[in-house]
DNA sequence: TAAAAAATAGTACAAGCGACCTATATTTTA
DNA sequence: TAAAATATAGGTCGCTTGTACTATTTTTTA
């Protein structure tokens, strides 16, 4: 279970019942996100689902843009933890880890906390800037493990393609988070569907050249 | 540019200048959306959008619901359509057809409409069924053009793997969107990413067998 | 323990929402 | 052209929203 990650506000919460709550406050906010969306959350339902009154929801968020970002922060948080941690995982071969990443991110999909987040993440940032800001943040780190392995990889590859195959590699996963995931029409065959993405994705970053990302092999 | 198709309610509109109407309304709505997203997509917006009173609109679209429904089959139908006219330009060899159809999905993603509208339908079908409904018809034409490819492109796969390797290239596709879409980081390197799924998908798809889908390959 | 700081509930309010109704204008039909 | 069908604007309703303010209780500090 990913848990969410408190970010003291300044001036508010110093003490540690404020603390607690602003804690229960997001987790209200997270939960009624993932159940229903960001388009039906509401101060008056994150007040209810902290079990607090929506004046007091007011003192340690003045208003719902900053509820909002501490949200954002502290999801977005929660899942760079999580990338840490695999990396952490380092266990055989370059290409075993490679592909235990693969297996671990497309099985996370399968979580109804990333299968509905995400998209409203997308959707989010497309007219917020913050939201974009923090997502971008949120990728660059995700993509950051893979890029290392792609390096051992592949070491032919000059930076820049590298990291564009990491994009691709990292895009296209999140790719299946509406096909794949949570209660999905395909959920069931998600474990088919990542050995397809591991086995693709590995000869992708073990055979790729410059010249096919340039565009100047056979097309 | 996508047109709006229009879908003639019944009971209402079956005249010349109510189906008139009825188009400007959704063009509005369309608008909204892909401007400020579902979350801003009011009744009093989408009428002063389409030069018309709220009480006006309420004579077409009795609830607002009934609106978003007209608005998904709408805008879905028109990427329907073109994915028909892609499967028209049938030219050469499978394998340029193949990879011609991957340069126009990616390609669209860098207009504003496809990477600010299919966040948005994503994360609806998470909370709406009729959504998702509609969603899922979307993407099952949109994969038939390449099953016709994949089948002609590697034989021996049957009919389950076949869709199960659609299934991921369109996926995959998909997920670019918050990556390379319209104005989004990696937008400029769009071609670069565009030539590595090419290759990528390719390869994919003429050398996978049935035995590394079911994952009783070499890992 | 007394004063100060923090936390809390309750209330109020203006704005915006979807939905509904009615009267009038416009267009089509016969 | 008269009648019928369609289209339109404007207003109103009850409800929800975010935000603000106030009074009270609880907790910390000195």
């Amino acid at each position: 279970m990913r848990e969410i990650q408190l970010q003291v506000r300044p001036g508010t919460a110093a003490f540690s019942k404020g603390q607690e709550r602003v804690l229960k406050i997001l987790q209200s906010a997270r939960d009624l996100m993932i159940s229903s969306g960001y388009h039906n959350l509401t101060l008056r339902k994150v007040a209810a689902g902290a079990g607090i009154s929506v004046g007091n929801l007011n003192y340690y968020y003045s208003n719902k843009q900053d509820l909002l970002r501490d949200l954002l922060n502290s999801v977005i948080e929660s899942y760079i933890e999580e990338f840490d941690k695999v990396r952490q995982d380092a266990g055989a071969s370059p290409e075993k880890q490679f592909v235990a990443i693969i297996r671990f991110i497309i099985e996370d999909l399968g979580t109804q906390e990333t299968t509905h987040f995400f998209p409203e993440l997308w959707a989010l940032s497309n007219h917020d800037s913050y939201a974009a800001e923090r997502m971008d943040e949120l990728y660059i780190k995700a993509r950051a493990v893979l890029n290392d392995l792609i390096c051992i990889l592949n070491p032919a590859l000059n930076e820049q393609d590298r990291q564009q195959v990491a994009l691709f590699v990292s895009a296209s996963m999140e790719g299946l988070t509406p096909f794949v995931g949570f209660e999905k029409p395909w959920s069931s065959q998600r474990s088919s569907i990542s050995n397809i993405a591991a086995s693709s994705f590995l000869h992708l970053v073990t055979t790729i050249t410059a010249e096919d990302i340039s565009g100047l092999a056979v097309p």
